[in-house]
DNA sequence: CGCAAGGTTAATTGATTATTAACGCCTGCA
DNA sequence: TGCAGGCGTTAATAATCAATTAACCTTGCG
């Protein structure tokens, strides 16, 4: 197999040499540029296969980018990431469903950018995301700050509304039981009646939308995007 | 709290003592058994945790197994994975429905199931699924989310249809009896009428197509891609 | 033809979920 | 301390939808 081409944009030049000298010294071929329509150009010319995109840039910013290259037939199945400065707002991010995969936060350590990457370009699927969940619809969860952003505005909901939605959401379309989501949210050896679920769901359609939460009678509930 | 029990099932000595080994030396009190039949009483015996039954066994096969198991009232909320060489013929598991809660792919490094044993424990739903989802000449099965394709197109069954559908889709062209049907989708004790099952039948002839459902006159139904 | 086995349809029953309101229980704050 | 407000829960009721049945129809076959 030949070597696996990284794109990487930031319109630090200091950035771009520095991740781009870790990730060669992996083994990986690396197109680097500064700016989105650059960016942009490159991963037409090479189709990456993975692609790491500083949010903040002058002239075309991340999500900009990120939209035209998956709008790039060859580009769909790409692997896209975004650099996000740490306590960056993510009500910013929330607003545009632009299509990442995943998140990273800089600064990050060479090393563990490094083992990101792998991880990325591994599994097809962001590992451990450090950051805000996306989930194709306008709906961000972020556990950190036990925050959920709709289309870019703050909500913020009590724990066990939080926590239901985190878990419903955590694997969008599959279906939960009530079982399920009492051992996940309520715990093994509290009892609480059926109802309080149905309770709190509608709760979240009310906040959210009644088309996220799909019921399926004598089985659960699911979330889809 | 005690230890945490997990009971593991394989005929393959060296796979229960790697294995075993593993899981113990993380603090798991661990028990196995070479065959369905012995697993089953040791089941009884200490209500394990939960369970990691291998698919192919001679004797009594994990998905027999599993059966049996969720037959007890005791080990109904037990949670079991099954364990299957990758790239088995997901067609010819008809655990599809066996009630099995997640499914690892063999050979499997013991620091990645040991994670997924500890996600099991502790959310009691399977993080990553490597649910088999059935595939047959445009139909595709995925019971985790509880969800038909046809051609593409999401059908969403209600509980007895998919589960009369799963059934059969189990095993394609294999007959099955109106008994057979009825203890595997209705449970043992439950008294229905002949013509409930023709008209689940035919409501999934109306969804799915005519041609998938043939009648055996006087035997069964059977499903034939 | 007449029976046996299924097929169809619509109505009925039954189970499950949705909704609303009310009740404690905390927490924060004057 | 006592009040206000938010949260979690439950109970009661309504609404919804699936499951079942009953009644009748069709088909194949001796």
């Amino acid at each position: 197999m030949s070597r696996q081409k990284i794109l990487l944009v930031d319109d630090e030049p200091d950035i771009l040499e520095m991740i781009g000298f870790n990730l060669e010294r992996e083994g990986f071929e690396v197109f680097t540029a500064p700016n989105g329509r650059k960016g942009l150009e490159l991963a037409r010319a090479h189709t990456p296969d993975l692609i790491l995109l500083d949010v903040m840039m002058p002239e075309m910013d991340g999500m900009e980018t990120c939209r035209e290259l998956r709008d790039d037939a060859r580009l769909k199945n790409t692997i896209i990431a975004f650099l996000t400065a740490r306590n960056e707002d993510y009500s910013q991010i929330a607003g545009f469903d632009a299509g990442a995969d995943d998140y990273i936060s800089k600064p990050i350590k060479p090393r563990v950018l490094i083992s990101r990457v792998k991880a990325l370009l591994r599994r097809g699927v962001p590992a451990a995301s450090e950051m805000p969940k996306r989930d194709l619809s306008g709906i961000v969860i972020d556990k950190e700050r036990y925050v959920v952003y709709k289309e870019g505005v703050e909500l913020s909901l009590p724990k066990k509304e939080f926590e239901l939605l985190a878990l419903l959401a955590s694997q969008p379309g599959r279906v939960f039981t009530r079982e399920n989501i009492l051992s996940n949210v309520w715990g093994n050896d509290v009892i609480v009646g059926d109802r309080t679920i149905d309770v709190h769901i509608r709760k979240l359609r009310e906040k959210l939308g009644d088309d996220f939460f799909k019921t399926i009678k004598g089985v659960g509930y699911k979330f889809e995007p």
